[in-house]
DNA sequence: GATGGTCCGTGCGCTAGCGCACACATACCG
DNA sequence: CGGTATGTGTGCGCTAGCGCACGGACCATC
């Protein structure tokens, strides 16, 4: 089946015990996640949890007057929706898809038959709700302390590693929506990281051509949330 | 017994269901938390997790040229060292009492034998967990986009709330530590609060003249996680 | 009741990022 | 192939907050 195959493409499915494997595959319902999907609203209960594969989400939270920040990426390391395991059911944040891709997705019975069971799936899970926390924790030193300069690169880098390829179609609005900053702001970065010779942009596209550099460039907030990560969730790759 | 009926005052040991609780308070140690103590560091497993009662914790993250910025705060509404049960066993972070007082601690072990109950217990914690991931998540975005003069509101309120009374020891050095600003700017943001007669600060005490003010002069990121926390964690006060 | 430490007030120059306005370039589309 | 929407570059005045420096006030202690 092909269901079988490309949801491996996620880890955590990935990481499933081949028992519970075998349990989910046919729940799984495939999905296209097309750009500005909104998998789920501000205080809205879920009905589902989602799987990325190639897509990217950003947990954004939108402020009364409009503007927005994002508090935490996931893209096919994940899941969007932990708060219906974690016994909310909602969060006061938005779920929106910033790259557009495919995935998967569990309507929220099996998701909580699933985890009540308490068995190697709910540890996993709160494994990655744990590494997620320490992303958002991240967010909010580096929204406290760091420069834009460094930020950019920091969510060009989380991005990289949540997408096949070394290019990623996002335009500079975009962007500024996500860090919660100008898009002029964007626009000034992006070009000091190209005349760098960092990356290449072009009308939504960029190309990351050094990546070692913007890993320079960035702050410690890319390497402490990507080692708590891989430490919380090894590539065991369990075949 | 005293113990009895001080763990009481931490809002999650009071929730506890009769059956948990009397498994527990044999468990629970009665203990001192002084300003400043340090109940984990960065990267190092927990031994213990520590429910205040009288104190605040401050869960910080301190940067490698050591300015920091506090990523949430816990009181007794709630459990310092949540990843130990997530699976993690340490965060990035490090837990250090902000206002001196009481609490209780429980070994590792304890917990994780009882966590593994997947009992109300786990759920508890899960919920309560998910509030303070409300918590972080509102930190980012206030430190993003509001200004110094709110978030000392939000700041002094969620202390306040944590605390009983009106009045909280606490330097501006230390709140200026907190949220990741100068000293100075807290000095100036305070006086404005002062003249406007919502506080009273004199050598590091402050005394809140006027808690509707400050509900006024704050952003909205107080209102969100308060709200959450009430959702999540209600006073159900389970006699 | 002098000494030294802690805590708070104030001044000043500096910069990153904001808000706004507008010009230009590329893509799409009829 | 011309028009319109979309995306990007640039300029300019403005402000919050920074870094630094210093002065003054209160407290403890001997």
């Amino acid at each position: 089946m092909a269901t079988n195959v490309e949801a491996r493409n996620n880890h955590l499915l990935a990481s499933l015990p081949s028992d519970e494997s075998k349990r989910w595959l046919p729940l799984l319902e495939p999905i296209d996640l097309p750009l500005g999907d909104v998998l789920y609203e501000s205080g809205k209960t879920l009905d589902y949890v989602y799987f990325p594969t190639t897509a990217i989400v950003s947990l954004l939270y939108v402020m009364e007057n409009g503007a927005s920040a994002e508090i935490a990426v996931v893209g096919n390391e994940g899941i969007v929706g932990v708060s219906l395991f974690m016994g909310g059911g909602s969060t006061p944040s938005r779920g929106v898809v910033q790259s557009a891709g495919k995935g998967f997705r569990l309507a929220a019975v099996s998701m909580k038959d699933e985890f009540d069971r308490a068995g190697p799936v709910m540890h996993l899970l709160l494994r990655y709700t744990q590494a997620l926390i320490t992303q958002m924790a991240q967010t909010a030193v580096c929204n406290r302390h760091h420069s834009l300069d460094q930020q950019l690169c920091r969510w060009l880098l989380l991005s990289l590693d949540r997408l096949q390829g070394s290019e990623l179609r996002m335009t500079q609005d975009l962007i500024a929506n996500m860090l919660g900053v100008r898009r002029e702001g964007v626009t000034e970065a992006a070009l000091r990281l190209q005349t760098a010779g960092l990356i290449q942009y072009a009308r939504g596209h960029i190309k990351v051509l050094d990546r070692p550099g913007l890993e320079k460039r960035t702050c410690e907030c890319y390497a402490v949330v990507k080692k708590e990560y891989d430490r919380l969730l090894p590539d065991k790759l369990a075949k």
